[in-house]
DNA sequence: TCGAGTTAGTATGTTGTGCGTACCATAATA
DNA sequence: TATTATGGTACGCACAACATACTAACTCGA
């Protein structure tokens, strides 16, 4: 171990400069949100964003990929797998749109459904833990910078 | 919503109840901010986490892989395979510790000295886009909220 | 002092995400 | 009609997070 002689200079604990960095902290915050989550939503085995695609889609039915993505603000290539990981396990399905022969829409099946359920469940849990960090009107104002950031 | 033909009800933009869930923002923020990193430090060809582990690096000489980790969070096997590529690039370098033969100690390179230098440019830029969104006040209270996430 | 337990590093493999690129079919338009 | 734009798809690459398993080195208590 650095005894005492000068020659070990590990700074203990600090982040040093890192410290002043807005966007090392957002980092730090969603890792340590996404790790939560993950601890949370393990029995699912859902990710944070397989749960808001699925949450999207059936608050909108019959959306499309690109609306998704464009709302979630995900890669038109990302969506697409995202979205074949949900179908893949029963709980998304896809047909053909019948206005733009292009467009696929999207809907929940049943399988689906149950797992949103499910997840609202752990959610609810995941957000306390998230939010009994500050007082409401704390979240109120976080809610309100971070937004600034992704509007 | 869907007033005018009736059968298409896509609500246009809203996000509905993931609008209210603090960790769907956060997931978002941190989306936003990591792509305009990605583009701000293209040229560099480096990540958040490459340059958050050589920054930790060169500010404390011959550190431990296990110890990033711990100040970063980041898992043993996954700062192990971040050092990898650091290293393959010839930004970093390993070497026995004198006190305790299970550790490697780290240190940065000429070549990943200059690296850091312009990531310290490019991460200008980056934190400016990013904090000129708020005051310095603001600035001030989000971290804290951000730290209360993370510590 | 010996042996058990712990810690650091490593290798390997899996999963999920993000993005680039290319391709095709279908609109939309000039 | 010819051209361009859009939506979906396939493929491939890079990264990150994590699990597991293994070795070597250290620590500590009986």
């Amino acid at each position: 171990m650095g005894d005492t002689a000068g020659t070990k200079t590990i700074p203990e604990e600090g982040l040093g400069a890192l410290d002043e960095i807005l966007g090392f902290h957002i980092r730090l915050a969603h890792n340590a949100v996404y790790r939560h989550f993950t601890e949370t939503f393990a029995d699912l085995g859902l990710t944070q964003k397989q749960v808001s695609v699925l949450w999207l889609i059936e608050d909108s039915d019959d959306i499309a990929q690109t609306d998704l993505g464009r709302r979630l603000q995900i890669d038109r290539a990302t969506i697409m797998a995202i979205v074949n990981r949900l179908q893949s396990r029963g709980y998304v399905e896809r047909s053909q749109s019948k206005t733009d022969g292009r467009r696929q829409t999207l809907h929940i099946t049943p399988a689906g459904h149950d797992a949103l359920q499910k997840a609202w469940t752990a959610n609810r849990i995941h957000e306390e833990w998230l939010k009994s960090k500050f007082t409401p009107e704390e979240v109120d104002v976080l809610i309100n910078f971070l937004r600034r950031i992704h509007d």
